[in-house]
DNA sequence: TCTGAAATCCGTTTAGG
DNA sequence: CCTAAACGGATTTCAGA
């Protein structure tokens, strides 16, 4: 697996904008249309290209706060059935199956401390098989990025 | 703030393929492709788009395990300074501000626990106003998506 | 908001060094 | 790994309903 500097600039490039034409990326690091064709092609092979997608505003939907959910269970042999159950709700936006203080632990977009609450009480802590959780509120995210190459 | 039917095919479609084409989206829903044009430009007006990106995947460049680990502070007006320290430390993907057990909270790739135990103990633990730290590693993310529409 | 057409530009393939 | 050429199809703009 070579990656190369053009390689590079291909990457950094369309992390900041997928959408930029490959032709411009080629006049940039002066190319052919074809070669930056031809190496994209190469990347997704290499399954380091994941795909490209559209980035939402949560503000503007009106989700402002971000918090993140430890989540104790009765016994470790639950998760996949209290995971499945996670996934239901539409709030949840990652779910991880971690080691340390919890077993499972979750990112989660509220409208507000109402709604939080409402998520917690009404949603998160009625699945069976979850004793208690712990909360952490994002009251600002300070860094939102990929790793760099 | 109106986001009709249409807007939310254009929305979900972009959101899992950020490249396809507008005169695809166009056939979908049967109006012109001028139309889905305008519409994506109200759309970003409206900044609900954020951007379209490119998502790598870290694990083809090796990292293949996720952290979080909560930050303990000697004196709480250390945020600021600590964050900004915390910013050069490439492995960090989020930092957030929080309120609850920490007052920061990061997200970090590392290649294995050998590379994690060096972030933590020749990075993160040195820098100044940091007094301690705690880690849960995640063994597997069942869940990551955008908020819903 | 939408359409349809025009103009411009792009992605992709192919043949070849 | 690259180029150049060519085709099909895309984005974008604009006038008008």
């Amino acid at each position: 697996m070579k990656i190369d500097g053009i390689d590079k600039i291909i990457i950094k490039t369309l992390v900041k904008d997928a959408r930029t034409p490959v032709l411009s990326i080629a006049r940039e690091v002066g190319i052919s249309g074809a070669a930056i064709h031809q190496r994209l092609r190469k990347l997704e092979k290499l399954k380091l290209i994941d795909g490209y997608h559209m980035k939402l505003n949560p503000k503007v939907l009106g989700y402002t706060t971000t918090a993140f959910v430890g989540v104790f269970l009765d016994s470790i042999g639950e998760v996949k059935a209290v995971t499945k159950q996670i996934k239901n709700i539409p709030e949840v936006v990652e779910s991880h199956y971690t080691t340390g203080n919890y077993p499972i632990f979750i990112k989660i977009l509220c409208k507000s401390n109402d709604h939080l609450l409402s998520l917690l009480q009404n949603n998160i802590q009625t699945i069976k098989g979850i004793s208690r959780t712990e909360t952490l509120i994002s009251l600002s995210q300070q860094i939102n990025r990929q790793i760099s190459i």
